[in-house]
Parts: structure tokens; C-alpha cells; sequence
DNA sequence: GACATATCCGAACGGTCGTACTATTGTCTC
DNA sequence: GAGACAATAGTACGACCGTTCGGATATGTC
């Protein structure tokens, strides 16, 4: 199980081996949200790049330093091209509103096109321990925070409804975007992006009301007689 | 890319090749939703099951015959243990609530170890086209249809207001389940079931309410002024 | 008991995987 | 332009992949 090699391939900025590395790990992003991270090969990554395996391999000391490397690039870029462009729109809602829809365009971008890695690489490393497993929980985790604070200040300038479960709000977004990539990358449905939009309007609508008792019994569960 | 080899091993019921066949497909689904569809190895099954990899293969004509048959046992099974016993329920939203829970209790089940594999699949074969992703395309366009049929049966008996999109209530709870399992499975949110429910109650409830127009515009977003 | 057939094993094939070494090229500094 | 060092290529390794094939067992029938 070793795994420490020579020396730390950290070069300087600027030189000549950044700028390859930085191609790799763009091009290595682009085949991983499409194939998987384990099903990407340094071996196939290296001919498509027209490099030789030996001289990719070098850049990094291992495969995993390579994922890691991979998802480090995703977890900035996902940063630069949603959440600090949403914080720069009003608090509360709109805020709120910029966030899920700037993810959604992340999620479709050009530059991904197999969709947001973290989103693939949540069920393929859900029952893979390891630093690369660590690296996806702790983005995730980063993101769901900021989408309930991103409500919880909604909550604080009265957008939303006082006793708002701000976690919960967080966890039903993610919820919409799982279904959302579901729609549109499995099943091809050409209106998966007008679900999700409606999705999220019904969950803003239940965010704005004022909440009615959760233990509120439904009707048809009280009504009806016969019981098995 | 020659794939057809000689004859299609199909053994007549009870025999004794009909049960390692069923023992090993009973295996190989347990390993393969926890360790993925490409990453099931027929030499690891093999070696899990002590048989010889040959004696395995011989059962099936090739891995892809293999990951066909486990799905194929994976969506009986879901049938016979989800779908079926819901049907007994009582028509309307208490069906609708047997499909959802039976549904959350079928991905946890100790015979899935790794949850239900047509969740897992939707995302690993997103991208990779060929019979396999085509089977899970299937399989869980039947599921939703199911979803939705059943609420269109709630519809009927007035549990749901009568303008309810159906399937768009089935997308909604496909993201309810997909949410449920990134965070049981990946971020080992102890909250999880809590968090499904509370999301499988307020759709519940969006559901019997008279809707409201859609184009009720939020009133954060027509309140502050500035706009781009 | 003999035979036909179903079931399984052992060995081997050509490939590809991640990784390790060495050698060759390119690039930067004085 | 020479020397130093970064960057890339070449080659090889052991391991494992899916698959094939021939032979060894087990099973069932007469």
C-alpha cells in the first residue's frame, strides 16, 4: 500500500509544467463527469491529451492525488461560477433565487459535460471510504451550508416565514437538483428543466406562507373508514 | 467487438444450475450496489462465491448478460416487495404514502447493503449508452409511472386537488428519494428519514391544497426595487 | 453400470490498469 | 552558450480484466 513517492510535484506558477497540469486537470474534468472517476484512465487521459502516460503520471504521484486534484479545480471553479456571482444579488430570496439557478447552469455547462462531478460522484463514492470520498462529503457539505444560510438570511429580511427549517430548505434543493440531473441526463426528458423550476417555485411558495402545523392530519387519512 | 457465443444458457427450473445461477445473482447484486456496475468484477464475484471465475462466467455469456440478469432479479424484486403490497393498500393518497415508504424501506433493506441499484445506476450510466443504461431507463420510467398513477387514482377520489400535475409529482418524489439517499448514504446524515418525511409531507400537502396560480409572483421579488 | 449431458474448474489468451525506473528532451539562468 | 534542472518520453513490471477452451467432475436416465 505505498503511496509516497519522491517529491511533491508542486512547481512554482508561471513555469511550463503549471500550464500542461492545469490542461490535464481541465481535460481530466471533462472525461471524469462523463465516465467516472474510476472509470477514468491515466492511460486514455494521456492519449487524448496526446501525452504519453509516463509524462501525465508525473504530474501527479498517484491516481488519487489526481482525483483529488480533479475535484480541488471543480470545487473553485463551482465556487467562482456560482456562489460568488450569487452573493453580489440582493439578500433573501432573490439571493436565494440566484444560487439555484446559477447551480443548474453550472450543472449544464459546456465546460461539464457530463454535469456537476459532485453530483455523479456522490453515488459513486458513497460507499467508497477514502480521502477522495472525504473531499466530495466536505464540498457538499460547504454547499448545503450555503444554501441555508443563503435562507436563513431570506428568513432574517422577511422573505420567508420565521420558523423556516433553513437545513431542511437546503436538503429539499438538493433533492430538486438530484431530480433534475435524473430528468435530464438519464431519462432525456426536455422538460427537466421546467420541473425543477416548478419544484423550486412550490418549495419558495412553502418557504413564504406561514407554516401550518406539520401534525395537521391529512383529510383523506382521517376520512375514509375501512381499515385492512 | 464480437458478442454472441455458443448457446443461450437458459436451464430449465429447478435444476441445479438454476440455484448457483439464482445464489449468484443474489450476490452480485448485493456487491454491485455497493461497489458499482463496472466495478463488479466477475473474478471478485467469483472469488467471493468460491467458484472458479470460468465455472461463473458460464452461466452467463458475458458481463453484460450478467449486469442484465441483476437488474432484471433487482426489478422483480422491486415489484414483488414494493410496488405489489402497495396495491393493497387503499386507493388514493394512503397508496400513494404505502408506494413512497415502501419505496425509502426497499433502499435501506439489508439485502441491498448499497441501497437500491437503479438509483445508483441512474447516475454511473447516464453516459454510457448501450442495453444496460436502456434497461434502467425502463425500469424506472415504470416506477414513475407507477408514482404517477397512483396519484392520479388520489386525484380521482378527491384526496388531491383535481388540477395536481402527476408527473410532476412523480418527479418530485423521485428527488424526495434520490435526496434521501445522498444524504443517508453519503453524508451519513443520522436525519435522513426525518428529512425525506418532512419533504414527502409538505408535497402531500401541496398536493391537497387548491393551488394557487403559479404566476403569483413572490412578494420579495416585487417588493425591493433594483433590478438588472 | 453405462452413457449423455449439465455443471464446474484450470490454465491461458490478449489487453489495460497504476506505477516505477531510466533516459532524453526542453527551458530557464547566468 | 553552458550548465542546471524541470518536463516529458520510453520501457517494463506485476496485477487484474473479460473471455475462451478443453478437460474434469457431478447428475440424471435407461
Amino acid at each position: 500500500m505505498k503511496v509516497a513517492t519522491r517529491v511533491p510535484p508542486k512547481p512554482r506558477a508561471g513555469t511550463k509544467g503549471q500550464q500542461t497540469r492545469e490542461a490535464i486537470l481541465t481535460r481530466a474534468l471533462e472525461l471524469a463527469t462523463r465516465i467516472g472517476f474510476e472509470g477514468l484512465t491515466i492511460g486514455r487521459l494521456a492519449e487524448d491529451l496526446r501525452m504519453s502516460k509516463s509524462g501525465l503520471f508525473a504530474h501527479f504521484r498517484s491516481k488519487e492525488a489526481l482525483q483529488l486534484e480533479i475535484l480541488r479545480m471543480a470545487g473553485a471553479r463551482m465556487v467562482e461560477t456560482v456562489v460568488k456571482p450569487a452573493l453580489t444579488v440582493r439578500r433573501g430570496e432573490p439571493r436565494v433565487r440566484a444560487l439555484f439557478e446559477r447551480w443548474l447552469a453550472w450543472e449544464q455547462s459546456p465546460s461539464l459535460p457530463g454535469g456537476c462531478p459532485f453530483m455523479a460522484a456522490s453515488f459513486e463514492l458513497d460507499d467508497r471510504p477514502g480521502p477522495v470520498r472525504d473531499f466530495v462529503v466536505q464540498n457538499l457539505r460547504d454547499w448545503m451550508d450555503t444554501l441555508a444560510g443563503a435562507a436563513r438570511i431570506a428568513v432574517r429580511e422577511g422573505h420567508f416565514r420565521p420558523d423556516l427549517d433553513c437545513e431542511q430548505f437546503a436538503h429539499d434543493c438538493q433533492g430538486i437538483g438530484l431530480a433534475f440531473v435524473h430528468a435530464s441526463r438519464l431519462m432525456r426528458d426536455p422538460k427537466a428543466h421546467g420541473r425543477a423550476a416548478s419544484a423550486f417555485e412550490a418549495l419558495l411558495r412553502a418557504c413564504r406562507e406561514p407554516s401550518r402545523a406539520a401534525s395537521n392530519p391529512s383529510p383523506a387519512a382521517a376520512s375514509s373508514g375501512r381499515r385492512r
